[in-house]
DNA sequence: CCGGCCCGTGAACGAGCGGTTACCAAGTGG
DNA sequence: CCACTTGGTAACCGCTCGTTCACGGGCCGG
């Protein structure tokens, strides 16, 4: 049910705003101020897991199944390498401020918040 | 029946509202107020046992079974000493309040008390 | 065919967690 | 008041988990 046919299917397309960021789902883009960010669709879908779900934990395999689909098997490394590809991005688009936080052996959690520049 | 399982299978997700405490088992988080109290996994399922039996006395290998499964050894300070974390925890995020609650020889009882600050 | 970018995997490393133990304080009964 | 049981606390260590880097295959455009 909950898959990544939630990407396609689902067009929802309202343009969400998270601290900095200006989130159009339609184009596949984020933005920074006037700055983009440059997300891949890989990228932008496990920004997009996250950020529908601001100020929430989101489990490590359900950010998988959301993505990718199935279940995640046991060393699966892919999350955790798109959230860092993710993160890169951001903090160079969007510097001073941090969007995704670790919650160790949990998931992780998107909330905009300010940091020391 | 009811084991560790319970944790990961029931995805019953309904929030819980004790005394200052918000409880998210979906997420695995409690939040005082707007503050994360910040448990691990297996000091929220410590937790978890004891609020979702809010005002019971819960007798220790009772807990034991419930969070780790099996039967606890006679020596086992486990609950013990994750009681205390969760207490600690919930001390810093939630001061004034008292939620967890020693029954000497039985168990421990969650039931949200205020307290001098 | 070639070059660049994107995706996924594997390994090395460090940080954080979980379980144990030892010691001390508190409670209980004679 | 004392001996004994039970709970509280802190420190410790092995190991899991997260982060990061590096590499190779796949895809696409030129």
């Amino acid at each position: 049910m909950t898959s990544l046919q939630s990407f396609t299917s689902r067009r929802t397309g309202a343009i969400m705003r998270l601290g900095e960021l200006e989130v159009r789902p339609d184009e596949l883009q984020v933005l920074a101020g006037s700055r983009r960010v440059g997300l891949t669709t890989r990228e932008f879908q496990v920004f997009l897991v996250l950020a529908e779900r601001c100020d929430r934990v989101v489990l490590r395999p359900d950010i998988y199944e959301l993505v990718w689909g199935g279940r995640m098997s046991r060393r699966d490394r892919s999350v955790d390498v798109f959230v860092r590809r993710v993160r890169g991005k951001l903090s160079i688009a969007s510097p001073g401020w941090a969007y995704i936080h670790t919650h160790f052996g949990i998931g992780y959690r998107f909330s905009p918040e300010r940091i020391g520049d």
